[in-house]
DNA sequence: GTGCGAATAAACAGTC
DNA sequence: AGACTGTTTATTCGCA
């Protein structure tokens, strides 16, 4: 719980942090374009000739303020147009070309998130495309934006050829303000994809580094950069009005033209579009300034698309965990589709697939950040082999029903592959800890355990618990004393625990009983279970031998599922047919020792007549027979 | 909505 | 004193 809040609390701090960033970022960018149209738009009035007049200044006065500079031109032209848009500000151009900057992740940020493995691979490839869509909208912008200097120069000229006197200076008001609108939302549109990608806490942007490419304007470019700009852009409007043509309808498919004007776009033009050739192809200065300015490009494409082969191995191997999960869905007429239709123990492993993929799909030698394994987020598409220690640290504590509902029987036909699969992987194992530690008191020779062997048994079985130890072994010694089927007996070698094998069996069935279409059902799943395990069956004729099953040689998920199956099967011939219960063995261990204490509810002559034999440790595998011991394994107390 | 079983956490006491 | 063991209570969650 501390660690589901904990966890909860920090994400949602830096989602918080991360949206009250970037929207004071946009709120940041408007404020500034306001700010400045507010002092600059008397720009606006100036007349064609008198900007054409400021531009040949401007080459004098490079160093000039620009407000300085516009209340130049202000004084030379005199003139207040009553159609002045106040939208229209000297400078947003500029920020629009600003907004130009690339907002798409770094080659070096990319670097980061996936050598910090964090992404699963649908995250990565979803990345990628985002990062390939965010490139390609800017693209796209700078080659309109090229086009429209380049109508804009050609307008000037013929301007200046003619001599004409502006007339239409709202109309380039209107084309400048839906070109500004659309870098905006371009603008807006990548920042919402950072933003997003933080809040997935996928990119990190670092304290020392801006929260986003984007530069302020005033950083962007230099006062005579903005003025020429501004200049090119407002000493066209009588060009428009000869052509009549509508900028407003944006056309980003438009190719790049040729500028001669050098300007401090392409500074700041995204590197992999300069690299692509596509901006810089027809103007050879323009390049080589980009080539001197960007000369890490290269490499950091490089990077870029070894990042990229990587993903393609993840989605390869997305690719063949699919279909081994599709072929194993297609036998078990499941629908691969539905993957949450799957039976609990099924889920349980999905689950914990789940939840742990999104924040930590990385190898086991990463350190574990806790997190909420109960509240899986996205559907299952992980074949089983995602399902491996790689991808199975389940460190918070998980609250889920277990599949013992109906008892576990566990054969011993098919202990192996399950145990080597939970032995290695940190999967939750989907029993009962009452379950468990019965079926550890009922593998031992004698029948009868220590709590520290009862441990050990934890820790050699299942590689889930050797982490949290005080939590799960807090559970184990909470199991031991609420049940009554664990006994307590007093023995040489100091208190020993035993299982009351009618105890056990009668806190069992009273879910499924007197509920024939339920028992039904799983007469029916068992007949989907046919197929898989003939040695299943025959162990489940033999009415539940205490083990874990394993339906598939290699594949615990088939082999849970299977167990699933066949405990619900046990579950309702347990009601169906009571017999054969005394011949456990397993009691045996009862009656050779007295318990010291028992705990009272009288024994039910009836319930006591469970069709679950007790025959259980004949032919565990000796690898088991040995109390290894797990419980100095610095990695128990590692979440604690 | 409710009850139940299970998991989890924690307090507490006794023992070694 | 501290760790271990055992008991008990409370809370939460999932499921029927």
């Amino acid at each position: 719980m501390m660690q589901e809040s904990g966890t909860e609390t920090k994400s949602n701090g830096s989602a918080i942090q991360n949206g009250s960033s970037g929207s004071n970022h946009l709120l940041q960018c408007a404020s500034l374009r306001e700010g400045r149209s507010n002092g600059e738009t008397p720009a606006a009035d100036a007349g064609a000739a008198e900007l054409v007049h400021v531009q040949q200044q401007q080459a004098l006065q490079v160093a000039r303020q620009l407000l300085l500079q516009q209340q130049q031109q202000q004084q030379v032209s005199g003139l207040k147009s009553p159609k002045r848009n106040d939208k229209q500000p000297a400078l947003q151009v500029p920020v629009s070309v600003a907004m130009m900057t690339p907002q798409v992740i770094t080659p070096q940020q990319m670097q980061q998130i996936l050598q910090q493995q964090v992404l699963s691979p649908q995250q990565l490839q979803v990345l990628l495309q985002q990062q390939q869509a965010l490139m390609l909208q800017q693209q796209q912008l700078q080659e309109f934006y090229k086009k429209q200097q380049e109508q804009l120069q050609l307008q000037l000229l013929q301007q200046q050829h003619a001599g004409k006197q502006p007339k239409e200076q709202p109309q380039v008001a209107t084309q400048q303000l839906a070109f500004q609108q659309q870098l905006l939302q371009m603008q807006q549109l990548q920042q919402q994809h950072l933003l997003s990608l933080q809040r997935q806490g996928l990119l990190t942007i670092q304290p020392g580094q801006p929260a986003l490419p984007l530069q302020p304007l005033a950083q962007g470019m230099i006062p005579t950069e903005l003025q020429q700009l501004w200049k090119e852009v407002t000493s066209a409007h009588s060009a428009e009005e000869t052509t009549g043509s509508n900028h407003s309808s944006l056309d980003l498919t438009t190719t790049c033209v040729s500028s001669s004007a050098p300007s401090k776009t392409s500074l700041i033009m995204n590197p992999h579009a300069s690299t692509n050739g596509q901006l810089s192809v027809h103007a050879p200065k323009r390049e080589r300034h980009l080539n001197s300015e960007h000369a890490l490009d290269d490499r950091s494409t490089a990077q870029c698309r070894v990042q990229m082969q990587v993903v393609q191995q993840l989605e390869l191997q997305l690719a063949k965990d699919k279909e081994r999960l599709q072929a194993m869905m297609t036998h078990l007429h499941v629908k691969s589709t539905e993957p949450k239709a799957a039976p609990q123990p099924l889920n349980l492993v999905s689950s914990v697939t789940l939840s742990k993929s999104a924040s930590e799909a990385s190898p086991q030698s990463l350190p574990h950040t806790p997190t909420t394994p109960t509240a899986p987020i996205t559907p299952v598409t992980q074949g089983p082999s995602v399902i491996t220690t790689t991808s199975m640290h389940t460190v918070g504590p998980i609250r889920r029903r277990y599949s013992d509902k109906y008892n576990v029987p566990i054969s011993s036909a098919d202990i192996a592959q399950n145990q080597e699969f939970y032995k290695n992987a940190e999967v939750r194992p989907p029993f009962t800890y009452a379950s468990l530690i019965r079926q550890a008191i009922l593998e031992s020779p004698e029948k009868q355990l220590t709590l520290n062997e009862i441990y050990n048994w934890f820790t050699r079985m299942f590689a889930y618990f050797r982490r949290n130890a005080a939590t799960w072994k807090n559970a184990v010694r909470h199991n031991l004393s609420l049940h009554k089927c664990f006994v307590r007996v007093e023995n040489v070698k100091g208190a020993v625990w035993t299982v009351d094998e009618v105890e056990f069996q009668k806190r069992r069935p009273q879910k499924i009983s007197g509920n024939p279409s339920l028992i039904k059902n799983m007469q029916s799943s068992h007949a989907y279970c046919t197929p898989l395990n003939a040695a299943l069956q025959a162990s489940m004729a033999e009415n539940s031998i205490p083990l874990y099953t394993t339906a598939s040689m290699g594949n615990p998920t088939l082999g849970n599922l299977a167990s699933a199956i066949r405990e619900e099967l046990n579950g309702a011939m347990e009601h169906t047919n009571s017999n054969e219960s005394d011949s456990s063995p397993g009691r045996s261990p009862m009656q050779a020792v007295h318990p010291v204490h028992v705990k009272e509810e009288p024994l039910d002559p009836e319930e006591a007549e469970g069709p679950l034999s007790l025959v259980t440790t004949a032919n565990h595998s000796p690898d088991f027979d040995h109390d290894r011991d797990y419980e100095d394994e610095p990695v128990n107390e590692d979440m604690e």
